[in-house]
DNA sequence: GTCGATCTATATCGGACCTATATAGATCAC
DNA sequence: GTGATCTATATAGGTCCGATATAGATCGAC
């Protein structure tokens, strides 16, 4: 889903600025199903103020840097649900941990070891993150969406805690032929 | 992870053409942990031919279009492994199915249901996909990255058919308001 | 006092990657 | 004959990322 899209959606929660965007991506949930930079946010924003489905203002403040404050137009709010109502492009994954795995036989059992010790601790530290915003005051998308999100992490680490023996064994019984 | 060392990755396990590399991405099971597209696989090859990573040799064939196939060299396995034994970059998952799913109260009770339908659609294909590749010919870390795979559909697909009539419940109920 | 870390903010450059398309030829079904 | 599908290679233009820049404030360590 194109920045764009993305943006629209988050200013329909409620104003926004182009930092606070970016937040939600690595405060609130959003970080486990969808994300963009700096470098995509600012100009899609720009562009979406060109283009009238966005309106902005400025507002200064003490202590802190000027802000542009964006709000949705009503344009930008029927495109947004009419983009919704399109077919969604398909989900995307990318785990450069499964992929190193492929290549367990390449490596030292420690490395191997060192992987899954980083891996399991990067998806548990995501899952206690996803579990700090299930608050009370969720929205029943939000309910949906953290509930989804941990189903995921869960699996991913009963799996880990499952097989990381086996792994092991096996990269030990390959380290000694 | 950059084209460059996931095709590096690819051809340590045997020579290939770039279109090969693509094919590996939609029929094996990497597409479930990492993807490319021909617009950086092409590009990413020239390059490791240039920078010694990887030697290539053209092969003409009856009926079939010459092929270019790649090798990779004892400098591309040397930097492969060496990629592999630094910090592998964080998984990325992309959802717009999830994100969608936040702005359900802005959709009409049936597109929701759709959407769902739609996805839990494209699950099923994925895991079944997933299983088709389940061989026993599979090495290790292909059996783990497998199961792996297997897990977080099975894991999908249960928090689905658990959560779907909840969800369409809370849509009638907002559809009535 | 200085420096680095951290924070609030906006902005952008150059490289990486994707989508769509192009080229080429073969086979098959309508 | 046309379109779909397949084997193959290739790339232009648009999107996005990572790194960086600017600006100023606060805090802690040296």
């Amino acid at each position: 889903m194109d920045v764009r899209t993305i943006c629209l959606g988050i200013l329909t929660h409620g104003d926004a600025t182009g930092y606070e965007i970016k937040k939600l991506f690595e405060d609130d949930g959003y970080q486990h199903f969808v994300e963009a930079s700096f470098g995509s946010i600012y100009p899609a924003l720009n562009r979406l103020t060109d283009e009238g489905y966005v309106s902005v203002r400025e507002e200064s403040q003490e202590k802190r840097p000027d802000r542009k404050v964006y709000s949705i137009t009503s344009t930008g709010r029927s495109a947004f649900i009419a983009s919704l109502l399109k077919p969604l492009p398909e989900d995307r994954h990318r785990s450069p941990f499964v992929f190193a795995m492929l290549f367990a036989d390449l490596l030292p059992p420690s490395r191997v070891s060192g992987m899954l010790d980083t891996y399991i601790e990067q998806v548990e530290q995501k899952f206690a993150h996803l579990n700090a915003h299930h608050a009370a005051s969720q929205s029943d998308g939000e309910k949906f969406v953290s509930g989804f999100g941990r189903a995921v992490y869960v699996a991913i680490l009963d799996f880990l805690h499952t097989h990381r023996a086996e792994v092991e064994k096996q990269q030990a019984a390959q380290a000694a032929e």
